[in-house]
DNA sequence: GAATTCAGATACAACTGTGTATTAGAGTTC
DNA sequence: GAACTCTAATACACAGTTGTATCTGAATTC
């Protein structure tokens, strides 16, 4: 199994792709401050040089990350939401898509991480709300196709209702993970219902 | 404006408040992970020597500050709600409560910070998942009296309605600190007002 | 009021992290 | 294949943090 010789930007490339890979672990386990430079670039098998040959500093690699995964998830809810659909379909493929979010998302550490250092730094904070307005904004146009299709008035501007939507999400994504026997897949379901089944969608 | 000559526990009582007010201080400034003892006891005015004779270590310091907000928080919220009152009156108080707690809760960031600080440290998160529970159970009291007054059944069990409420104010008081500008008191109104009027209460 | 005790200051030794400057070695160019 | 260029390793100087060990002076005790 030759292991293929790469050009120089292909391997540079692996190189940043692997930081970033070993970031994610990294600040994830011992959280953003926590995480050095060195523990990252050991993380991935490399050294410190290679770090700063690739990134200007930790912060600027962060939001690399995040928005590398902010862009994955964004696709990932264009592509089960943006196809027009029945309004039964849409109701369902909703709850499911956030159920999924619920139970799956990995990375939900690191935009908690995130949240943090953009109470601190007015730059870093600015980049965030970027993601975070385009990901109300994606949460507000299904919210409004919803009830644009069903031909009632949402109870609140749909902008509104999606903050909502994500500050009910991000929060009892934290329960699920601190507190886990207090929350049986049921419990998880009642709370997070409140919205889904009760108030948007009845 | 002779000042009063302390006795020694006075004295090392003076020293511990100081020291934990300064920590809520520089925690909420820097950060758990990056906020040094010696951060700490300068800005309280003292030297690490105070901070090394006063507590085990920076965790513990951390949680008996979480304690003493949490008993705070937990004494407002009994005063406000425990005396018997009418349906109109407890369903306005709750709002009224939970519209102060978003609005003027100064130490929210603590609480995110600690619950960062849970999921990466066993002791700390069985400390704080105790005050959670604690917390949860009173607004789970506080619903389940509103829907016996009511003489209703509540849409979910209280328990779980109260993660609700909790989650919620939590990512709401978030964005409120991120994106103030994007939150208006209209829109955070209506982002909260869809538990505690659509749902919970109508 | 002398002896004692204790809160907190000071000194210290070890470690960890940072960023830059320099170097080695592999890819690229001609 | 010789000269070059760029990625990443290495070396280094410096700053910050930690916990303990020791010391000092004010409160306490008799």
């Amino acid at each position: 199994m030759a292991r293929k010789r790469l050009t120089r930007e292909e391997s540079r490339d692996q190189t940043h792709q692997r930081l970033l890979e070993a970031a994610a672990l990294v600040i994830a386990k011992k959280g953003f401050a926590a995480a050095s430079v060195e523990d990252i670039t050991a993380q991935a098998g490399y050294t410190r040089g290679a770090f700063y040959s690739n990134f200007k500093s930790k912060a600027e690699l962060f939001i690399e990350l995040l928005s590398q995964d902010h862009q994955c998830v964004r696709q990932d809810l264009h592509e089960i939401l943006d196809a027009p659909q029945s309004l039964e379909a849409i109701e369902e493929q909703i709850t499911q898509y956030y159920l999924r979010v619920y139970r799956d998302e990995k990375n939900f550490i690191l935009w908690a991480e995130a949240r943090l250092l953009a109470l601190r730094d007015a730059k870093f904070r600015a980049r965030l709300n970027a993601y975070c307005l385009e990901k109300r904004d994606d949460i507000a146009d299904v919210i409004a196709r919803f009830y644009q299709m069903r031909g009632t008035k949402p109870p609140a501007p749909p902008k509104d209702l999606a903050f909502t939507t994500m500050a009910l999400i991000d929060g009892m994504r934290f329960f699920n993970e601190t507190i886990p026997k207090e929350l049986s897949e049921e419990a998880a379901q009642n709370a997070l219902g409140v919205i889904f089944t009760s108030t948007f969608f009845k």
